[in-house]
DNA sequence: CCAAAAGTGTTGTTTATACACCCATGG
DNA sequence: CCATGGGTGTATAAACAACACTTTTGG
């Protein structure tokens, strides 16, 4: 009987399965993950290695995938109320595998050698509304530009892409580019967010066109300030009526 | 221990992670389901209980869970060569508590009242092309129609309905429809799919412009046989044309 | 005065929608 | 000859793509 002991000191840890969470954020000037930094346990050749992968860890038996979801992500970086959406499960038997994975997992993981599968989660946020505080086994937790994600834990560079693409083909069908950006943005800002996401230019005058027919903006009278330009005027997203339309088809085709 | 000679040539099956196979056919007038029916154990006031569910199955250690999926199916149904996309999670803690689904449990699995974590697949199949056959713990594999889809274990009526949503955005954003029909078929019979799946009435006209626009149909010579009206021409599928530009935008709005 | 981003319209092209009649076949 | 689904065109409206100059501000 191998996991008779779990059952025994109703341990709530569920060991073969885990959450992972993809967090975006996005700066103004390039989109970025939440990483967390784990102890590192061994040095090599005199130079500490570091020890990058995604906030994630086992489920517990008492809660649903939603709810581990939010609580991992809660427990390793201090976020909260964050909407978190499941995009896929990730479940080669080798992911868990490799020496360097294997040699943390001993020492925080009462079955180091389970296969584990995991349910992976993506959400976006406002970057500059959560500050990460790393705590559990997380050192550190800081936001990194997906253009330059370290070498990751287990599979879960595999993860960030996934999640990536999964970003970019439902930004192309639903405006969610507001969950990334503070209250009040400017189109501009708007524009250069769906650029880098979706991977090219887009033509100011269209965009605006077709961002503003959608009829999900409000219109501000404030005004940027402090830039060395014209002031934009600024927008705040209108939750309510982007609820209403939302379902009956929204298409974006930049 | 009724079916402990079917645990027993398995390689290890992993008692905390399933997979579930939603298969979709179409047979020209409704689109259908492919269930299984399981020996029924117990009869309640003299009639015996169906118990319907969908092919699913614990995954085993040797596996990837695309692998695991594949397995399954053609061990409870016969199966294979169909291509099984994942969908979704499902992780409630109480998805396998219900009496009537611990009772069966109970003769086929050997950690009965373990938590299961099953992760979803589904497919779209030529309906005529493939005859389920019922092996393994399934009595009978056949199809029925999704909208007359009996009780079924655990949360499967949920994974269905889930399933079935997942096909819809799908079918708006990529040409599926062409999975379900048999090799050859006429325009008739793919508008008839694609009103079924997604529920409301498509001009002819426009469907027919719509759909050759995308030059994706290889239209052949040869026509409709004995049906009691004009002979329609059939059409094929072209994978190579569809392969080049799945990619690039594919935006059907019917 | 310079750099940097904001703001603004028009035109040609493509795509969507709405709509009605004749045709070929088997029974 | 009748019932059934096959096949076809056009006009109007909406959406898309391409494109360049003036404005406001801080430094």
């Amino acid at each position: 009987m191998p996991y008779s002991n779990i059952d025994k000191n109703k341990s709530k840890l569920n060991p073969h399965v885990s959450v992972d969470c993809v967090i975006f954020g996005f700066d103004f000037d390039e989109l970025k993950v939440l990483l967390i930094e784990r102890e590192n346990l061994s040095v090599e050749g005199g130079l500490s290695i570091r020890n990058f992968s995604l906030p994630g860890n086992l489920i517990s038996d008492d809660e649903n995938l939603d709810q581990s979801a939010k609580r991992v992500l809660y427990e390793l970086t201090g976020l909260t109320n964050i909407y978190l959406e499941q995009f896929y499960a990730f479940g080669d038997p080798e992911r868990v595998k490799r020496k360097q994975d294997t040699e943390w997992l001993k020492s925080i993981r009462e079955e180091p050698s389970a296969r584990v599968i995991t349910v992976a989660y993506y959400s976006l946020v406002k970057l500059d509304a959560y500050s990460p505080t790393a705590a559990s086994f997380a050192k550190k937790a800081e936001w990194y530009p997906i253009t330059t994600i370290p070498a990751l834990a287990f599979d879960h560079n595999h993860i960030v892409n996934k999640a990536f693409e999964t970003l970019k083909s439902r930004l192309q069908s639903q405006p969610l580019g507001f969950e990334l950006l503070p209250e009040k943005f400017t189109l501009g800002q708007l524009q250069k967010l769906y650029e880098i996401i979706l991977g090219n230019e887009l033509d100011k005058r269209n965009f605006r066109r077709k961002i503003l027919n959608k009829k999900i903006l409000i219109p501000l009278i404030e005004k940027q300030k402090g830039v060395p330009h014209k002031q934009a005027q600024l927008f705040m997203f209108d939750k309510e009526k982007y609820e209403e339309v939302k379902n009956t088809y929204f298409g974006f085709d930049f």
